[in-house]
DNA sequence: GAATCTATGTGCGAATATCGCGCAAAAACA
DNA sequence: TGTTTTTGCGCGATATTCGCACATAGATTC
């Protein structure tokens, strides 16, 4: 079997001459992520792998591009790293394509909505609709669900997008993932063990949905669909979040898997 | 203390030792844009201002780090840039505290709300809530305003937010903005004398708001007011948009402008 | 308050990675 | 099929970065 057209690496990269500098410096950019937000030079370096006086430069370079501000001995990320995003989300297909479905579903419904797409171990938020707040009985807001904002990352193994795009995968890709990616505990709900998860993508394949309760996070439970281009290939996944005590997990699924559904297959044609 | 880098420029990195290999890289990253969304190797090239030959391996390099897609031949943005802004999105403060907000206002009022920061000429979308589409009559939706989605940037002097923030500028700063940005036109409605737009930007700071009138989009108009933070500094901009045929201009402000003052004024000890 | 210890800023030579030339091969074109 | 244009990539020269080492600033202890 040569390469398969469609696998996980489509073209594969000479490792021969890669500008190492640059991954260096991409390496930095990284290091700073959603638990560590300001970094001073020499945590940097550690987290990037490098020495002190490299990530010190290439602090400060990043700062002059603009990319970081620094109040001189820490560093945090700039509003600037959102021109890729801008950039990303105008010209992607999906998210495009995706967005106003969205934002009719929760306009029509009042859920929250995610369109992801599978990046390596976790599901990437590429398009998102709907509040994350609701109204209390005590008439306070509380918010729902933490850090569902665009770009955010959840680990594939938790979350009901996940199974789906897993189910998206050939039996070789999938076997080659649960190999490849440990499934790290989150709630007492999280399934840790390869088999186990296995036997739940195959289900969300043959059922060609999943649900996700109080996997990822305690208090929400999700449910998810595959998003298919016309050829039936899977190309991301959509989803609805909501909190376990405004819905019973029954009705929920009732109530909205249809909803999933028929977007789908609206948003068929288009991707 | 934690954050809150004072002045405009609050430490300038010596030019001498920045690495300009990395420099490199980001240029080439930044030559994808929303206007050209796909490039190969010889238009990266003449984007970025180097050779084809090191264009081609800095976009080897970065496809092969994950932040570009290939068909072999042209590059694209993978959905990995959004890592930036979705660690950018929970990690600073102005988002994440403004987002709730925004998801109020839109469902209290069904319009379409954005905050915005300052960063060069432009303003930055740093969040966003609110429906993009309205029905028509017809019973078909209609996409009101495009590219209005998180990260996209607009010219400053064509909006209403530009105006507020550069209100919010000292003299010197603003004189300083008004020598270095050309005012390009994007309507016939687009102030582009530096003059009247100075005018403009006056009469938005004795007013504290400001509206823009089909300046930068035919068919949307938008009102906007300053964030200021406890200190009185601001920090960013609010702004709500719609359609002129569905609000007239009066009434339009006479509705809107007291509800954003009111979100102004609850973010501000927050800010 | 002094002395010690830790963390941070930076100059410099060595080492190494990058640059761009230039050719070969593949497309594109005629 | 012959010709032209575009693209992939090896190689030596060169300019860049690395990281050591030192100096200084800040923190801590006695």
């Amino acid at each position: 079997m040569s390469d398969a057209p469609d696998a996980d690496a489509p073209f594969v990269v000479a490792k021969a001459d890669l500008i190492a500098g640059m991954a260096k410096g991409m390496a930095v950019l990284e290091s700073f992520d959603t638990e560590r937000q300001r970094l001073n030079a020499t945590l940097a370096a550690q987290r990037a792998g490098i020495t002190r006086a490299a990530a010190r430069r290439h602090l400060l370079t990043l700062t002059a591009l603009g990319y970081l501000e620094t109040d001189g001995s820490y560093f945090w990320l700039s509003s600037k790293v959102l021109r890729f995003s801008g950039t990303y989300l105008s010209s992607a297909r999906f998210p495009r394509v995706v967005q106003p479905a969205l934002n009719r579903l929760a306009a029509h419904t009042q859920e929250s909505f995610s369109a992801v797409v599978l990046d390596g171990s976790e599901v990437v938020i590429v398009a998102r609709s709907g509040n994350d707040w609701r109204s209390s009985p005590a008439g306070k807001t509380q918010v729902l669900a933490y850090g569902l904002h665009l770009g955010a990352r959840l680990p594939a193994h938790a979350t009901s997008t996940g199974r789906v795009l897993l189910a998206g995968l050939s039996d070789a890709a999938l076997a080659q993932w649960l190999s490849a990616h440990p499934l790290r505990r989150l709630t007492s709900h999280t399934v840790t063990d390869p088999a186990v998860l296995k036997a739940q993508v195959e289900a969300a394949r043959k059922a060609d949905y999943s649900v996700a309760f109080q996997e990822h996070e305690l208090g929400v439970q999700a449910l998810a669909v595959p998003l298919r281009n016309p050829q039936g290939k899977v190309v991301g996944a959509l989803n609805v979040v909501a909190a376990p005590h405004r819905w019973q997990p029954e009705e929920f699924r009732l109530a909205l898997l249809p909803v999933l559904q028929d977007a789908a297959q609206e948003l068929r044609a288009l991707l």
